[in-house]
DNA sequence: TCAAGGATCCGCT
DNA sequence: GCGGATCCTTGAA
């Protein structure tokens, strides 16, 4: 279905589950001195109000996630496990805490200079102390395909960091932001499962299928996945 | 398989 | 205001 004349940013009043298959397939675009960088939104999670015991809401409103209690379409960067950012597109109205987790990109356009970012932050990264030898093996080349495939790499690949949290990504003009698809993009095969790492929220919230992907793209960060078709119902 | 890495938050003083 | 457990991951072993 064509997006054509319809405001992008009407789409930001959709609840947060039906808002992320519609982001699906949506292109996240950098441009910077660097050049352009573009990407197709293949996988994303959804973080939903307090009561969600994966989302950094569950505590309430702090200090890092109060951007999430803002208007929609805002960017929220955060750090994990100390050395990786995760961009999320925060959802819903203000006043309730949700976003949904970019978690994979499939490269369209500026594929190298996403290498060469993604290869600049994991040599920052793995520096050794004086003394302790380099790794002598070279390391494999990263297929392009697989460049932002996963939530910490679509930062590394794209240059995100914590300091963009708050700017709004349906900003036409701004370096960093998303865009509906172009017509004649292939079409987006949804498919969904559980969230990958919040097994500490207990099942209630784990087993919960709010990760939605595109079944079609090589570049999702991980299987396993089920269409919509296969889901048994219910 | 597993360590790296630092911000964040809880639960106490 | 402090100590300690935890974390929406990645890459090298």
């Amino acid at each position: 279905v064509s997006q054509a004349g319809t405001d992008p940013r009407s789409l930001l009043e959709l609840p947060t589950l039906e808002l992320a298959r519609t982001l699906l397939g949506w292109r996240m675009v950098r441009e910077d001195a660097a050049g352009r960088r573009e990407g197709r939104i293949v996988e994303l999670e959804a973080y939903l109000g307090e009561a969600d015991q994966a989302s950094h809401a569950r505590f309430g409103r702090t200090g890092r996630n109060d951007i999430m209690y803002g208007p929609p379409g805002r960017a929220y960067v955060y750090l994990v496990y100390g050395m990786h950012d995760c961009l999320n597109i925060v959802t819903e109205p203000t006043g309730v805490p949700a976003a949904l987790l970019v978690r994979a990109v499939e490269p369209l356009e500026g594929v190298d200079l996403m290498s060469d970012a993604r290869a600049r932050r994991a040599a920052a990264r793995s520096r050794r102390p004086l003394g302790v030898k380099p790794a002598t093996t070279a390391r494999k080349p990263v297929p392009a395909t697989r460049v932002a495939a996963g939530p910490g790499l679509v930062c590394a690949a794209f240059d995100l960091d914590r300091s963009l949290t708050g700017r709004d990504l349906f900003d036409g003009t701004s370096a960093v932001r998303i865009e509906p698809a172009r017509d004649g993009h292939r079409p987006v095969v949804v498919v969904t499962g559980p969230r990958v790492g919040v097994g500490y929220a207990g099942p209630e919230w784990a087993d919960r299928p709010w990760r939605f992907a595109d079944g079609g793209s090589p570049s999702v960060s991980r299987p396993p996945l089920v269409t919509d078709a296969d889901r048994p119902r219910t």
